[in-house]
DNA sequence: ATGGCTCCTG
DNA sequence: CAGGAGCCAT
């Protein structure tokens, strides 16, 4: 019997749609290593200092720090755990002996091969000398947009004081560090009605953010129109230099490291550590030829015709998404990692970072292009938050969950989350070195969103991947430790529901594992959505769903082939996956990035 | 010895 | 999701 005929409406539970069941052909999963880490490339944010030996130093204390608390963890909450250490033979056998019973299938082998990580203190070679420069260089510029804020203020002032006579108090406390910052952003704010409670205690980039907000929306009710045109045009000039200054600041940094120019786009992200942006050019083949299935969805279709137009994820913010489907990339797709949208022209980037920095928030929507996407979007309309820089309310959710944050940013605690490039330089003489004593800021439900997030793009993280993208935590081995044990939790919960859905699919009578695909409509897709972006507020990239339809189709073909019963029939097909991760967005590197989002 | 992964359990 | 255990690779 035909199962295309009688399957489809069972089937379109899980996945959905026929493919056209075109050749079964070996498609060879490129046994090939895909060298997912570089261990040269140098990160951004924290392990940036690597090169610092105060920070080894710092870093060998946290770590014996971390140890010993875990240890005195472990012995408050199990008076055995001692027992349980790893060089206990004794209840290791006791351990094992129970356990034997059970005739476990351990044993099962097939080394996952996470890439050779080598975060190593030496890594980070060179391409920091630019470093003093480019401080220096933001130096200025801040100065320079602290001047033009200052004439713009005076513009303002009088009426200001008229509307508000109060209101210049409100930035008492936060000033001091807004200037430390060399930032120091309109001490004219007022018109607090929401903020002046609040504002001791928000954060400095936040607090930052939200006047700016607040100036933005404001002065120009204040001033004639003569002023106020005034104040068009300095805002021009402002906008106009900074960005000419960060623009060149920019250049400066990406010319740095010699011959890695060659992709701008890349090259700013190109600090990122892991070397697996840069893969080999087989795998990258491999990865098309897994995707042979001319299926995908069709109404993913249309959007292969907004391939890697780079997407200047800055233009329009386009989106953390691959607007590819992969079959349609040609091997040359391996030059630009075309799974990520983040290649952008550094004139665009800073562009973007200007609009941060002047609280306009991009007029693009992530999630433009795909809205017609019929059923599959449920709520076309509905996809609001995704501004990532949006100017949009703010609020110190991070500070308030953090479980060892301070209540009022340290001065020398507050970072810059802002911009990956001024985090680029973290170590910097302004006040990094010595950070050192304040404790690990732990992860926050925050954090946990946005690795959720991030396994839409990445399966297996590797803990350099991490630390490059979550610049906001202080890692250390638990941190580390605990956040590669989220994304294999998350990898659990992935790997059961394929399975699930694949024996579902069986016992529907499919036979050709081609004909299931993941479709944003089907069922398991919600599962999966549920799980990693409750509240659906992030846009699935597609590659996820691609992956997805790949992994359901791998754990069908193994199930209805009998491979299960084969302890270990699942390791084949995680290693597949694990080659399969993309590029995750730059804008992830922002640590402020899932708070607006999710922020609402 | 350590880090990372899976599996199992709560 | 965290803990714990076992296996494996480095």
């Amino acid at each position: 019997m035909d199962p295309n005929s009688g399957l489809l409406p069972p089937l379109s539970r899980a996945c959905s749609h026929l493919a056209e069941p075109c050749m079964e052909g070996e498609r060879s999963p490129a046994p090939r290593e895909k060298g997912r880490d570089s261990p040269f490339a140098w990160s951004p944010g924290p392990s940036s200092t690597f090169a610092d030996p105060d920070w080894f130093w710092d870093e060998n204390i946290q770590a014996k720090r971390a140890r010993v608390e875990t240890i005195v963890q472990g012995m408050c909450l199990s008076p055995h755990a001692l027992a349980l250490g790893p060089g206990n033979a004794g209840a290791r056998d006791g351990a094992y002996c129970a356990e034997k019973a059970r005739e476990r299938k351990r044993k099962q082998s097939l080394p996952m091969q996470q890439g050779p990580l080598k975060p190593g203190p030496v890594g980070d070679h060179g391409s920091r000398k630019g470093g003093p420069r480019v401080r220096e260089q933001l130096h200025q510029l801040k100065q320079q947009l602290r001047h033009l804020q200052k004439h713009i203020l005076q513009a303002a002032e009088p009426r200001d004081a008229a509307q508000d006579p109060g209101g210049s108090e409100t930035d008492q406390g936060p000033l001091r560090v807004k200037q430390r910052k060399g930032c120091g952003s309109r001490p004219w704010a007022m018109d607090s009605d929401h903020y002046q409670g609040s504002r001791a205690d928000l954060s400095w980039e936040e607090e930052h953010r939200a006047s700016e907000v607040e100036c933005q929306s404001d002065e120009p009710r204040f001033l004639p129109c003569g002023a106020r045109a005034l104040l068009e045009i300095l805002r021009k000039e402002l906008t106009g230099a900074v960005a000419q200054a960060v623009d060149s600041v920019l250049q400066k940094v990406l010319t740095d490291p010699p011959g890695h120019l060659t992709q701008l786009g890349r090259s700013f992200q190109g600090l990122v550590p892991e070397g697996r942006s840069e893969p080999s050019p087989p795998e990258r083949g491999a990865c098309k030829d897994l995707f042979p299935l001319a299926t995908l969805p069709r109404r993913a279709q249309p959007q292969t015709g907004v391939p890697l137009r780079n997407l200047s994820l800055a233009k329009s913010l386009d989106p953390p998404r691959h607007p590819v489907s992969l079959r349609m990339i040609p091997r040359s797709y391996q030059g630009p990692p075309a799974n990520c949208p983040l290649t952008a022209p550094s004139h665009i980037q800073g562009n973007q970072i200007l609009g941060q920095l002047l609280g306009h928030g991009p007029s693009g929507h992530w999630s433009s292009s795909l809205s017609h996407d019929s059923s599959s979007q449920s709520h076309p309309s509905s996809e609001p938050a995704l501004r990532p820089w949006g100017a949009v309310k703010l609020r110190p959710s991070v500070l308030s969950q953090q479980q060892y944050a301070l209540p009022f940013t340290s001065p020398r605690l507050e970072r810059l989350p802002l911009l990956p490039s001024v985090k680029m330089e973290p170590g910097g003489q302004q006040a990094a070195p010595d950070v050192l004593p304040f404790p690990s800021e732990g992860l926050n439900p925050g954090h946990l969103k946005k690795a959720k997030l991030m396994f839409f793009f990445t399966r297996y993280p590797s803990s350099n991947l991490l630390k490059a993208y979550f610049p906001d935590v202080q890692f250390n081995r638990c941190i580390t430790s605990q956040m590669i044990k989220w994304f294999s939790n998350f990898r659990e919960f992935y790997y059961i529901q394929m399975e699930k859905f694949a024996r579902q699919a069986i016992s529907d009578g499919v036979t050709n594992p081609k004909m299931l695909v993941v479709l944003r409509d089907s069922e398991l897709f919600r599962a999966l959505n549920m799980h990693y972006n409750k509240g659906n507020d992030f846009e699935v990239p597609d590659c996820f769903l691609e992956v997805a339809s790949l992994t359901l189709q791998e754990f069908f073909r193994a199930v209805s082939a009998g491979k299960d019963s084969d302890p270990s029939w699942k390791k084949p097909i995680y290693k597949i996956i694990s080659k399969l991760d993309s590029d995750i967005p730059e804008i992830f590197k922002s640590s402020s990035y899932p708070q607006e989002l999710f922020r609402n």
